[in-house]
DNA sequence: GAGTGGTCTAGACCACCTG
DNA sequence: AGGTGGTCTAGACCACTCC
């Protein structure tokens, strides 16, 4: 009861009613996830409007069809993703969002395309050389061992972004230069069955030497961002390490954080 | 054998009815959290070792007494966190070693969790400014309208680290710069009853000016890494703007990332 | 006191992987 | 075929917030 209240209130009131929401039971993709995405969809259309409140859960299970349980997954995904946020005692309310894409394990290759800035990529060094300590030691290999080195350089609009360098497990993958040049190392890595899990990273800064100005048409000593990354597939396999300068003149880290309880 | 293979392993079996679970119905704490801090303690001291399978679900459920569903969220919270893989009709498997530290992605906090090296910060401005265009837009005031400046020179070990200049929405705090000095800015908002949310941040670099140089102990020209934010609280309003910018031979952003399905 | 989300139970069936 | 996690149900009681 009490949802045909009118009363105009300070937190606006659901409107959720007149959201239809198409829920398949027939479908392949679960039901929380229906739930959750049309949800999504009707924030992001401006249908729930930031502050809002969702109405309650049983109510809602109600309405659906669905048991609560599943309701309250479909709302916990998008409390994890950062639209939503549940008070006890109060109501599950629209956050005021700028939100953008939280941080993924981006591929600069993937981002670039995304900006629509037209990546090109070109294959400076590829072959397999011995793993210097601090290789051997990211990737869980012997010191000497042998490891694939990729260096790639990374351009848009005909200005150089970035100087790639990249040491794969032997064995790891198989690299077609053309490929490479086409796509980038982790759509080739997620298209050979390798799924990804987790990275460590490390953002930094320090000035060009002479050679990486001339690669990257900056002037030596000018500033460059420098990161370096680990990345795990899911049985905590390292399957990368890579060192990456960019242009700091051209290309900066953007990205989301939420902070969870 | 080597584990050059492509497979992950076979795996080893549980040991896991040798762990003694105790779970206190009394407590405050929700079983299934207790049950994911004691899961999480047992990887941490490794007595559950990196590819090591869980037992299955119901079977751990009924050792312990909670219905799966309980179970199964502790045990989802340790997967969020990365420390754990599931595989249907394979079981649960503690991930392979290197990644278990999760190093908190929580930048934003990292100017606190340092504390533990005493950093010591010293308020070089704190008076209310008009906002920039930039300032006012990050903070959703218009242009003109009074913010409150904080600039902070943060040290370690007696050498400069970064320099932290924050906007604030007027009236948002009451900032008292002896407090500021001995603790963070993010712990002052708390305890104001301030609750982050979420946070979009830029992280670049560029060479140092000068005055910024003299600053920091640096040489002009110095590559600097630097860092802008904008902080939200739970409601999704702008509780703070800033541009760091922090010496980049002492200083580097290290996080880890999970890649989520 | 009324309403909300937070937790928990005891089942059930299904989809997927491995032998 | 047997075992695993993935999904879902229909209830229950508690803790918290607000009026």
């Amino acid at each position: 009861m009490a949802k045909t209240g009118d009363r105009a209130r300070p937190a606006a009131e659901p409107a959720l009613s007149a959201l239809d929401f198409a829920l398949d039971r027939g479908s392949p993709v679960p039901l929380y996830h229906q739930l959750a995405q049309q949800l999504e969809a009707a924030i992001q259309r401006g249908v729930l409007a930031p502050g809002n409140l969702l109405g309650n859960e049983v109510d809602l299970s109600v309405r659906l069809g669905l048991s609560r349980p599943t309701v309250r997954q479909a709302i916990q995904s998008l409390v994890d993703k950062g639209l939503l946020v549940r008070r006890r005692g109060v109501g599950t309310q629209v956050v005021h969002s700028r939100v953008r894409r939280p941080l993924e394990l981006s591929s600069l290759y993937d981002d670039l395309e995304a900006a629509g800035q037209g990546p090109a990529t070109l294959v400076v060094r590829h072959e397999t050389v011995p793993a210097s300590p601090g290789t051997a030691a990211a990737l869980g290999l012997a010191e000497g061992e042998e490891v694939v080195l990729l260096e790639r350089l990374r351009s848009t609009h005909g200005q150089p972004v970035a100087l790639l360098c990249n040491y794969l497990p032997p064995g790891l993958l198989e690299l077609d230069d053309d490929r490479l040049e086409a796509t980038g190392l982790y759509r080739m890595m997620r298209s050979a069955g390798i799924t990804l899990h987790s990275a460590r990273q490390t953002v930094g800064a320090r000035s060009a030497t002479a050679q990486e100005a001339a690669r990257l048409g900056e002037r030596e000593g000018a500033a460059l961002l420098t990161m370096e990354r680990t990345a795990y597939d899911d049985t905590g396999r390292p399957v990368e390490f890579g060192t990456h300068i960019y242009r700091a003149s051209r290309y900066s880290f953007d990205f989301q954080l939420l902070v969870r309880p």
